[in-house]
DNA sequence: CTGGGGGTTGTAATCGGTTACAATCCTCAC
DNA sequence: GTGAGGATTGTAACCGATTACAACCCCCAG
């Protein structure tokens, strides 16, 4: 079953089948209805292989991502597969896993199969990379992990505004001592949210203690982990944010442990807004970074410059996030200040 | 840059190059090695499009799912992607969102991709679709979602041993009044997991009271609203069962909201083992269903029928669920038997 | 009546590989 | 020395579309 048959059956030529299916106006309706009604009573759908090698486009986005798994992700692939299916084209995923060896073949994946442009959302992307998909002619648009100066398309997250927001909520609830919890400094975008941060609190006129700022890995276990090393101090944060959701999950986990209410005797900021921040106990505040909103300018990035027009320059688009009050924060209380763990005594909470 | 230019360059003819680059053994060891460097001098990459189309194989396997951003889904995805990789294929992945019409344009996707297999697991598969595949001579392995007479490869979940050793260890703990949060009675697997539950608590001796059974709808929501209807009953369960870890999640937030404690008050014990469930506080008990293991199977039944040995029989995997125990279940104590809620007194528990 | 020109359609080259088959080269036994 | 036969390599058809270009049809102005 292929295009022949088609053509046979409806008594034109392979051409006019194609630019019928094309959509191409250069065919009579008259002709084009007889193609169709042909396309239909066989059944035929096009090969899509031959369709790209012909054409020279393969009607594939690739999406480079860290890892799925990372609970941030799946809602920007469904969002990103919507919006490319609904145009006709097909995506393919591909993790790095955070290692530049992964990385090179996710990399060398996408130029094999020859995608139509690749939307990148790692850190791992080196500059030699970069210069392979430029080589192959592949148009690139950075999420988040790209550099405004780099001549090349990039969504960027406006963390400044985002982490204002959020230290604006908590110091309005009267919190001064607060500590925060960063990702990894391997990823770019924990460096730049720990920025974001200090030069707000810089600006909210906060010093910076640095016993205050610990590290965590974006996951749940190192945000347990640095809430713990948060316990051991001596006088403690009445306020933790956490550079995401999942970090702030698990420094309520350690809160929980050594018996600490949330937010009664911390209040806990997350950031991203994972779908299951809203349905925790309590539920999270935080800083919510829309992955459809992200999608949807990395698709239109790609997909205008799929269609030559003027020689596609390279676009910008910066996407507020939106903090998202719910019960993990609340007004600092006069009990609260001076909260600390008896040392040796167990996991009891002491009120000085 | 194309298989010619690496001819030309290495002095032989396209078809050495292809099968050099192919593993045929038919090239002697010198012109290999003399193709080669000229693949790496040149920096050659086949074109996958070309290659599909001549070998008539894509080298692409397609994953259809329901939802990635169910939890459960994507260390699916990311295991299968990983072995795919590994073995020189690529991987689509399609959500059917649960909709029969979506379902549809993801078949259609994989048959004009060409995939050389697809691995199935949503519900949404009507026999129709299936045909489809079959008339595209495209290899399929259903995924828990299939029916084991259905001629076609499954991979099977051994829910009976799964349940089994959950409810084992719910009775063995004391716990005589269990409930059970079913899932969505459209989902296959929902439905085979009820059925497990209840012929397991038969064998035990536990009558099965209809009014301790509440559907849910296998996200958290449906959870904490499935809870909620438990916990207005005259005597509550002493432990809940549910049909997924994102409903267990649900249940213990509506008995949080009520002050009841788990597993003090209520133990709970989920299904799946999705990653979050180990840093609940408490950490879930659950029953681990290994996604590693199920992409594993898949990949098996179709890379093999991949290789057209034998006219490929359709296989069948059974997988067997594991008990994971943590501390969202405990002993039945005195106390607990008989809690109930004092009616139209708020939300304190009340101790008969 | 004729020729220009827009609209429509067909011809055939092309994309970049794979692979059946033919051709050639060696090696070695006789 | 020679022929069989296995190993290696080349030739060229083919996969199924797209698309540049040529050809044709038809209408209408001059």
């Amino acid at each position: 079953m292929n295009i022949q048959a088609v053509a046979d059956r409806a008594r034109v030529s392979t051409a006019t089948v194609s630019r019928t299916i094309n959509g191409s106006n250069k065919v009579a309706p008259k002709t084009a209805e007889r193609v169709r009604r042909a396309i239909e009573a066989l059944g035929y759908y096009p090969n899509t292989n031959a369709r790209a090698l012909g054409s020279g486009r393969s009607r594939i986005y690739g999406l480079i991502i860290s890892d799925i798994t990372n609970p941030f992700f799946p809602e920007l692939v469904k969002s990103f597969e919507d919006l490319a299916v609904r145009n006709g084209y097909e995506v393919i995923v591909a993790n790095t896993g955070y290692s530049p060896e992964r990385t090179e073949i996710c990399v060398q994946r996408m130029l094999e199969r020859k995608v139509d442009g690749v939307a990148v959302m790692t850190s791992e992307m080196g500059s030699h990379l970069i210069d392979r998909f430029h080589r192959g002619q592949i148009p690139m648009v950075f999420l988040d992990t790209g550099d405004p100066s780099n001549g090349i398309s990039n969504i960027l997250i406006d963390y400044t505004a985002g982490v204002d927001d959020a230290v604006e909520h908590i110091t309005s609830l009267g919190h001064t001592r607060i500590a925060f919890i960063s990702g990894p400094m391997e990823l770019a975008s924990a460096r730049t949210r720990r920025q974001a941060l200090l030069s707000s609190l810089k600006r909210k006129g906060l010093a910076s203690d640095k016993s205050l700022i610990e590290i965590g890995n974006h996951r749940i276990d190192g945000g347990r982990a640095a809430m713990e090393r948060l316990l051991a101090l001596e006088e403690l944060p009445t306020a933790v944010i956490a550079s995401n959701d999942l970090t702030a999950i698990g420094a309520i986990g350690a809160l929980h442990r050594h018996n600490l209410r949330v937010p009664e005797d911390v209040s806990v900021v997350g950031f991203d807004d994972i779908e299951i921040s809203a349905f925790l106990h309590p539920a999270l505040t935080t800083v919510r970074l829309s992955r459809a909103a992200i999608a949807d300018r990395a698709f239109q990035a790609l997909h205008r410059s799929g269609k030559r027009e003027a020689n596609t320059p390279a676009v910008e688009y910066k996407i507020r996030p939106e903090l998202i009050v719910r019960n993990s924060t609340a007004p600092v209380s006069s009990k609260q200040t001076g909260i600390t763990l008896l040392k040796g005594a167990g996991d009891r909470p002491l009120h000085k």
